[in-house]
DNA sequence: GGGTGTGAAGCTATTCACAGCC
DNA sequence: GGCTGTGAATAGCTTCACACCC
C-alpha cells in the first residue's frame, strides 16, 4: 500500500505549453471580456489599457493582463489593446466564431424563458430544438419554434447536429435526459434541474442552480444583519458556550 | 524540517474563531450538501458516512469533511453523520430556518419563470413582490401575485421588510434598479441582468449570466472536436510555430 | 512617459494521510 | 475495525512589482 513517499515526479521542467492549458479561471472570465469589450465598441472605443478594460470588466488589471497572455501576446505596450483586435481573438478563442446550435429539453416556465434569452443568439448560440415530454406542449410554438417530443430527442439531435443540450426539466427526469443526450451525441451539457447529473468523462458539464446562489447570498445577509433576531434556543445555547470559551 | 513537529498539540486557544470564518468556497457548497441530505431523508437513510454523502452531493469525502469542520463537529467517529441534524446545523449555519421575503424586479420570460420557480419555496425563499416597469404588466397575475409597478418599489421593500432583490430587467435599466434596491434598504442582490452592476461594499451581490455558463461550455467543447474544423489562418500559423519551437 | 507581460510572492483551496475516538 | 477531524503537503489562483518595450 501506499507509503508515505512523497514521490517528486517531477522538478524543474520548463512546460510552458503557450497555446494549450488556459487555466479554468482564465476560461470562466473569458466572457466577461467579451462583453466588456462588446460596450466599448459601442461606445466607439477602439484602444483600451488594461486597466480601463478591467474596470468595465469588474476585475482588477493584474489578473486582466496575466488572463490575457495565457491566450498570446495581443496588446501594445504603451498604449494598450486594440478593441476590435483583441475581442476578435477571445471570440476566437472562446469558439464564439462558429454557429452552435443548441437544443432545450424541458419547456416550462425557464425552458421558455431560455428560449426566449436574448442573450444566446447574441453570441451565436442558436436555438434549435425545444423538446418536452408533455404530449399538451407539443406541436405549440415558443420563440418561434414547434416544441418537439422526446421521442424525437436522437432524431433532432442528429438531424441538427447539436452538441450542446440545456437541461430545464424537473430534478427527477434530468438525468434520464441527460443519458439520451449523451447517447444521442451531444457533448456538452448545461443543466439547470436541481440535481446532480452524471456524465461520462469526455462530456462538459455545468450547472445553474437558482436557488444555491440565494442561499449564499442569505449566508452572508445573516451574518450582516439577521442572526441575532432569528436566534433559535440552540444558537443562544451554542453562542453562550462560544463566549465562555 | 518540521518533519514532525508534535510540540503543540492541540494549542487549544478559543482565537481560532470557530463560530465565524467559513470559506467562501466551503459557503458555495453548503447547498450542494443539503440538497444531497434532503435525498437521503426521502430515501429514510437517517446515517451518512462522509464518503456516501460526498458521492451524492458531488464532491470528495476529504472536502466534505473539511468543510462540515468548519461548521463544528457534527459526525461521530466510527459512524458517520445523523442525516436530520446535520442537516439542521447546515440550514441554520445557511440561514435557511428564518423567512426570506424576496422581490424580483423585472417581469420579462424570465422573471416569470423565476417566480414560478417552486426550489426558491421550497427553500423558505419567499417571493413577496413582483415589480415591473411595464405598465402593460402591472396589474396582471404572475405566479399569485400581483405585478407592481417600479414605482412602488422603495415602499414594497419597506412594507414587506425585503432584503433580498433579484433583478431580471434587461442590461440597461439594471444599474438603476440596483441603486433604487439599495436606496430603499435591500442588502443582498442577485443579478440575472448580463451587465456589471456596483454596490456599496456592504451590500451583496451575486450574478447568474446564463450565456456565459454556455460559452464557457463552448470553449471546453470546441477543444475537444471543433477547432481543427475552424481553423484560420491565425490559427494555423500559430500551430505551425508552436510545433516549431 | 506609459503600459504590457511576467517572474516571484502571497494567498486560498484541495488533497493526502493519519492520529484520535467510537 | 471504521470513520471523523485535521495538520501537512500540494495545487491553483491572485496580486505585486518591475523589466522591457513602444
Amino acid at each position: 500500500m501506499t507509503r508515505r513517499t512523497r514521490v517528486p515526479h517531477e522538478a524543474a521542467h520548463p512546460d510552458t505549453t503557450p497555446i494549450r492549458g488556459v487555466p479554468e479561471a482564465t476560461v470562466a472570465r473569458l466572457p466577461l471580456y467579451l462583453r466588456a469589450l462588446a460596450a466599448l465598441v459601442d461606445r466607439g472605443v477602439d484602444t483600451v489599457s488594461s486597466e480601463e478594460l478591467a474596470e468595465s470588466a469588474g476585475v482588477n488589471s493584474a489578473k486582466l493582463r496575466k488572463d490575457l497572455s495565457h491566450l498570446g501576446s495581443y496588446g501594445t505596450r504603451g498604449v494598450g489593446y486594440d478593441v476590435n483586435y483583441l475581442r476578435r481573438q477571445i471570440s476566437r478563442e472562446v469558439g464564439l466564431t462558429q454557429d452552435w446550435p443548441v437544443v432545450i429539453v424541458g419547456i416550462g416556465n425557464l425552458g421558455q424563458a431560455l428560449a426566449n434569452y436574448a442573450g444566446f443568439a447574441s453570441r451565436g448560440f442558436r436555438v434549435a430544438a425545444l423538446v418536452d415530454a408533455d404530449p399538451a406542449l407539443t406541436g405549440k410554438q415558443v420563440a418561434g419554434l414547434t416544441v418537439q417530443h422526446t421521442d424525437d430527442l436522437e432524431r433532432l439531435v442528429a438531424q441538427l447536429s447539436i452538441a450542446i443540450g440545456v437541461i430545464a426539466t424537473p430534478a427527477v427526469a434530468a438525468q434520464q435526459v441527460c443519458d439520451r443526450l449523451v447517447a444521442a451525441g451531444v457533448t456538452s451539457i448545461l443543466n439547470f434541474a436541481p440535481t446532480l447529473l452524471h456524465v461520462p468523462e469526455q462530456v462538459g458539464l455545468r450547472k445553474v442552480d437558482l436557488s444555491i446562489e440565494l442561499q449564499i447570498l442569505a449566508y452572508h445577509e445573516q451574518r450582516r444583519s439577521g442572526a441575532p433576531l432569528a436566534l433559535t434556543a440552540e444558537q443562544a445555547a451554542e453562542l453562550a458556550q462560544a463566549v465562555r470559551g
